[in-house]
Order: C-alpha cells, then sequence, then structure tokens
RNA sequence: GCCGCUGUGGCUUAGUUGGUAGAGCGACAGAUUUGUAAUCUGUUGGUCGUGGGUUCAAGUCCCACCAGCGGCUCCA
C-alpha cells in the first residue's frame, strides 16, 4: 500500500503566501507561518499522505526521513522546506487531520535527528501561492513513494495482526510419518526406501531443502509447446494464455466444474473486488500480510480478491439456511490476485494472478464436517488420478483431533496406498483444525501444493453465516474450503513438469490424452491427399476429437518432427496405401507405437482414453499453414 | 521486498584485451511432391533489455531502472 509520496526540489529560493482556505478547518494560524520567503539555496519537499492509519509508524516515519536525509546530503543542503502538497497522491489522499499529524511527526523526527538542519514547514490546508526556482542539476529533483510493510489496518488493531502472525511464527508444530497401516514415526526416523519422490516432498516440508539452482523446466515446455507465456505489459507473474494452453486451462476448469455440480454444489460467480471498509472483510484481512491489489474505483479503493472465499461467504451470510439444507455446498472458478514478492514468483509455480476452483461447505458438527472432508478428499484424489501425476500427502491438524480422530485419519490415507507427512499444532494458530494438500514435487525437487481441503471454525462468526437449528435457533455453522484440483495454472505446471520427469526416465512426455490440444494431427505424404485427409479430419471431427491437419509444403520427416515437437498424441499419416486400402497409418506417442488400421479404431481407442472426462472444441485453425507461430519451434 | 546471476533479430546463439554485429532455425520467394524426428537455393530480419554516463570510439567499462531465474523471506 502507498503510504506518502515525496517530491523533493533542490531550489534557488522559494517562498509560499496563503491565499485561501482549502479545508473547512485548517491548520491553525498561530503554529505555522501564513507567509514566508527565502532567497537562500533549499530543498523544498512536497509531501502527500495517502493513507489514514499507518502501520508500523516508526518504520514508515524512519523510511521517509532517511530518503530526506540522504537527498539532503547528495547536494550538500541544510535548508529544508516541508510543502504539504495533496496533488501528488495516486490513490486516496488521507484525511487532512490523519495527514496533518503525519507531517508533524515528520517534521519533529527530523528535527530529532539533525539539529543543523533549519526547517520550516508550510502550513496544512490553505490554498498559497508559491514560487519555486529548480536547480537543474543531476540531483536537483527526485521523487519518492513510501510504501507500508503490512496490511490496511488500523494502528490500535497493529497489535492484533501482529499477535496473530506472531502466533504462526511461533506456533509449536512437529512432524511425522503416518503410514497406511497405522503406524507413527518422526519424519527423521523413518526408512524411505523406494520414496523417492516422498522423501524429497517431507525434506522440502521441513528442512526446506533448497539447494537446487535449475531454472524450472516447465517454463520452456509451456513456450514451446504454445500454452502460456510471459506478458512484459503486465505485472510481474501474469501470464498470457495461448490458444492452445486455453483448451488446456478450459479442460481443466471444466473438469472441476462438473465434479463440482455432480457433488451437489450450487455454483456462483462473485465479484473479483472487495471494499477495505466492509467490516467482515476488514476483519479477514488482519491476519495477513498485505499481498493485495489495490484497484482505486472513484476517490475509493478495492482490493483485488487473494481467494473466493469472500464472495461466496458474503453470499452465505445473506442467504436464509435452515439446519435441512445442511451440507450447504457453493462452489466457484475463482480468478483471484495475490500481489507475491518479486523474489517468490516462479514460472507456472507461483503466479499473481491464478485461477482457482473454490468449494465452500457451511455444516452443522464435526462429524458431518468429516464426512463432507471424506468425500471432497476422494474426488480431490480422483481429479490426480486424472490429471496422471504422481502426489505426495500432507495432514496438518491440531494435536487434539488427531489424538480423537486417529482411526479415521488412517481409514482415509487407506486410499492412497502409501504414507503420508502428518503436521500436528499443540495449539490452533490459523482457522483450520485439519486440513489436507495434495502436493507435487517437480524436477527442482521442490514441492507445490494443488488439492486442498481445510475445516474452518472461525469465519462463520467473522462473516456471520448463521443457520437455523431444529429448535429455532441461530447457529454458526462449521465451514469447509476445498480445492479439488488447486489453481489451474498450477495443475498445468504439475502436469508438465510430471511429463519432463517421464522423459528423464527415457519415456516421451504427454499430456492425458483428454486435455492434450490436439488430440490427432494427421499429415497427407503430399499435397494430392489433402481431399482424403479432410474426410477422415471431419469423421474425426464428429467424434468429439480435435484435429489438426499439416498441410504444409514439408518432407513427411519434418512434419512428424513437428508434430512430436508438440507432443502430439496421436499422428495419422495418409498417402497412396491409406486412400487404396481405406485404412491409416497411426502413430501413438504413449507405447510409441506405429499401427495400421480402420479409422474406427483410433476413435475407439480415442473414446476408451477420455470417456467421463469433458470435451472442447479445437479453438485455432485447423490446417496448420493457417496458425500463426506464437512460440512453438518447428 | 533484500542479495546474487542473467538479458545480442520471433527462437537458439558467436562476438578476443572497447574499434560502428556473425550464424543456425523460423518467416518470405523459388525449386522439389516427398512414407515416419530437420529437402535444396536465395531473400528478409538485430544498434545488442531500457535510460543515462565515461571515451575519438561501447554489445564489450560505469550508474540507474526493467524483466527472467536462484537464494532469503513468504505461500490466507
Amino acid at each position: 500500500m502507498i503510504i506518502m509520496q515525496l517530491l523533493l526540489v533542490h531550489s534557488h529560493g522559494f517562498d509560499w503566501k496563503v491565499t485561501d482556505k482549502a479545508i473547512k478547518k485548517p491548520e491553525s494560524s498561530q503554529d505555522v507561518k501564513m507567509s514566508y520567503s527565502t532567497l537562500e539555496s533549499t530543498l523544498v519537499v512536497f509531501i502527500s499522505v495517502e493513507t489514514n492509519d499507518i502501520p508500523d509508524i516508526s518504520n514508515v516515519l524512519a523510511k521517509s526521513c532517511t530518503e530526506i536525509i540522504s537527498a539532503l546530503k547528495d547536494i550538500g543542503e541544510s535548508n529544508l522546506i516541508l510543502y504539504p502538497w495533496v496533488h501528488l497522491a495516486k490513490t486516496q489522499p488521507a484525511k487532512p487531520d490523519a495527514a496533518l499529524s503525519t507531517l508533524k511527526k515528520i517534521e519533529t523526527t527530523l528535527r530529532s535527528k539533525s539539529a543543523e538542519l533549519n526547517i520550516v514547514r508550510a502550513p496544512f490546508g490553505y490554498y498559497k501561492s508559491f514560487n519555486l526556482n529548480c536547480k537543474g542539476h543531476a540531483l536537483a529533483e527526485r521523487s519518492k513513494e513510501i510504501l507500508g510493510q503490512s496490511g490496511k489496518v488500523s494502528s490500535e488493531k497493529t497489535a492484533e495482526v501482529t499477535k496473530a502472525l506472531t502466533a504462526e511464527q511461533t506456533a509449536r508444530s512437529t512432524f511425522h510419518i503416518l503410514s497406511v497401516d497405522g503406524k507413527l514415526a518422526p519424519f527423521d526416523k523413518f526408512n524411505y526406501k523406494g520414496q523417492k519422490e516422498f522423501e524429497l516432498f517431507v525434506k522440502y516440508e521441513t528442512a526446506k531443502d533448497r539447494t537446487v539452482s535449475t531454472p524450472p523446466l516447465h517454463v520452456n515446455v509451456m513456450k514451446n509447446l504454445e500454452l502460456v507465456d510471459y506478458e512484459d505489459g503486465s505485472d510481474p507473474g501474469n501470464f498470457r494464455i495461448l490458444p492452445r494452453g486455453y483448451i488446456v486451462k478450459r479442460l481443466i476448469e471444466d473438469h472441476v466444474n462438473n465434479m463440482a455440480a455432480q457433488y451437489g454444489a450450487m455454483i456462483v460467480e462473485t465479484p473479483l473486488m472487495y471494499s477495505y471498509d466492509h467490516e467482515s472483510l476488514k476483519k479477514y484481512l488482519e491476519r495477513f500480510p498485505a499481498r493485495q491489489y489495490v484497484v482505486q474505483s472513484g476517490n475509493k479503493n478495492y482490493f483485488l480478491r487473494f481467494a473466493a472465499c469472500f464472495g461466496q461467504f458474503l453470499t452465505m451470510s445473506d442467504a436464509i439456511i435452515s439446519y435441512r439444507q445442511l451440507p450447504l455446498k457453493i462452489f466457484e472458478m475463482a480468478k483471484s490476485f495475490r500481489r507475491e514478492q518479486r523474489g517468490e514468483l516462479a514460472g507456472l509455480r507461483r503466479l499473481r494472478a491464478f485461477t482457482m476452483p473454490d468449494l465452500h461447505t457451511a455444516i452443522s458438527d464435526i462429524t458431518m464436517a468429516k464426512k463432507e472432508f471424506d468425500e471432497q478428499f476422494r474426488l480431490a484424489y480422483q481429479y490426480m488420478q486424472d490429471i496422471e501425476v504422481n502426489i505426495e500427502t500432507a495432514f496438518r491438524m491440531t494435536t487434539e483431533f488427531f489424538d480423537e480422530n486417529k482411526e479415521w485419519v488412517i481409514s482415509l490415507i487407506k486410499l492412497l496406498k502409501k504414507p503420508i507427512l502428518l503436521e500436528l499444532f499443540e495449539i490452533r494458530y490459523a482457522y483450520f483444525i485439519l486440513k489436507f494438500e495434495f502436493n507435487v514435487v517437480d524436477t527442482q525437487k521442490k514441492a507445490a501444493a494443488l488439492s486442498t481441503v481445510q475445516i474452518d471454525v472461525e469465519n462463520s462468526e467473522r462473516f456471520d453465516i448463521k443457520y437455523t437449528d431444529s429448535s429455532g435457533k441461530e447457529i454458526y455453522p462449521l465451514l469447509t474450503h476445498c480445492s479439488l484440483s488447486g489453481s489451474t495454472e498450477r495443475v498445468i505446471y504439475g502436469i508438465i513438469e510430471e511429463q519432463i520427469k517421464r522423459s528423464q526416465k527415457g519415456s516421451k512426455p504427454q499430456f492425458p490424452l483428454w486435455l492434450s490440444p490436439a488430440q490427432v494431427r494427421i499429415l497427407p505424404v503430399s499435397e494430392d491427399y489433402l481431399d482424403f485427409t479432410n474426410t477422415i479430419a471431419e469423421e474425426l471431427e464428429q467424434n468429439d476429437i480435435r484435429v489438426e491437419i499439416d498441410d504444409r509444403d514439408l518432407s513427411l520427416g519434418k512434419k512428424i518432427r513437428a508434430a512430436e515437437k508438440l507432443w502430439t498424441p496421436i499422428i495419422i499419416v495418409v498417402g497412396e496405401k491409406e486412400l487404396k486400402e481405406g485404412k491409416v497409418s497411426v502413430r501413438y506417442r504413449f507405447n510409441n507405437s506405429q499401427e495400421f488400421q480402420a479409422l474406427e479404431e483410433v476413435v475407439e481407442f480415442i473414446q476408451s482414453q477420455t470417456q467421463d472426462k469433458p470435451t472442447y472444441f479445437r479453438v485455432f485453425p485447423k490446417l496448420v499453414s493457417h496458425q500463426p507461430i506464437f512460440s512453438r519451434v518447428v
């Protein structure tokens, strides 16, 4: 968040004169000079303040004073004029009394820091005429934006935030390995033999072992496959999705949408931006460090949502809910924004703008919570199977919850057929008492969470979500947060990284067939067979198969190469032989085989591999000669 | 955000101690009409991430900024 703007000008003399009141209650004329004039060289600092309540005030004061003092030092100046100038503000200016008190604080801080300075402050809240005569040397003009470290929180609440954060930092947790047979072992005493990725995952989570230095490998792949690319014209961490990537993204999302709908969720769409002033949101924001994008509308500030919780909780809070309607499920495919620190961004693993499926459930009690958690856990697991990535699992909960529900937890993880990382907390520092995550381990040996489900015991009260029980009493329900797949972008990252690992072991990397941008590419041996090629393409398309035709005037070898470079799962070659016999030559990527078979067999194969999965159109030209090159190699 | 590394045509890249950029792929034109991972010839295209500075002269040195990556921190 912006706290204040400084414009520093080294001037030959300076003068001002008050002409009129600019606000109802300007600063008292007893306190400051109504006019002033000097011929001596001086540094004029124009200041606007843009927030009413400055978090961590001493830090901000130190920052701005350091700026001013270093500017004075750079130009060898000891005369200083502080000049309130609201017109510098880029966002909503602070209220007058808040701004004035900040200015005064800067003045006193500067005086205390250096006795030699000759400081004059111009009066606040007046229209003034002034004369400025900029010296024009390299250091004569500079401007500085002072940014806050923490959220848009009021000063008396800063303490509360700090407390929450400190609790999080000092919360004691212990790590264990829980096996499907119910055996519990300390994470550092466990035998990881045959569990290479699990070991890497545990290391990453516990020791934070991050000694690798190679860049993430999925980045090159996502470009070469023309799925996603960087966008220089945007803020870092905001990517451009290309047509082939759109298909993948769309299908990933459609699949989650379908799952959620079948699970019985109501699907909604809620706003992207929310007011800082809303009571419930204020309380929620206090828990978290400021990582928001701020959007100005008129003279009000809004933050872009960093999760879909707000919209759905506010919707639930306005609904009249009876115990008969529980569990109440609301789902949304939501674009969210988190202004992560620059150094934290990494390809599609960590972005600033991403798309998350978010499912919230209101439930009456812990029994119902466990039942829904169980179902969502299974759905998420199914999803991980469908995108064909290997996952490592973590459960995190309070020690109390584990002690009471140990058998139930063990029954859940039987599904996974492998051990999990178990993190136990002495005290609940966050809003949840239980959560699990499915993680992928990438080629850099880093882990990233995809699916997660959490049981939330705090937010129904915070957002005033209530249901009426059988006796007519209003009750705050428990809530679950569930992301079945994790963010779409991260799913793409997970699939690509998984396939790179596969290729490192000697197999060809490939997308799950239902997710391949083009499922079939047909290569006519020469242009004489284009008509035949078109017939085949049409038949495939009638079966909802995405087909493209490489009609370019290239050697067959080169067309094969081009198709392989795009990880095309099925390549069909047609020429004289195929035309005569009415069959096609098919090259299957998954097992590196070459078959001569009837087209129906190809269709049947694809259908057998993609049943129960969503389908989508090819959203780029059918003819390769009509496809522009965005970032692919051939 | 802090620290470090990197940044040459759409892509991959060469460029010695500073002397006004070489190539392959692609694209385009022509030839070729091709049977399972790169057909041949030619043409086009860069002022070297951006902005300053030092110098007779900078891709090559200095400063600032931007972007990517790595580390720290963080991951609601």
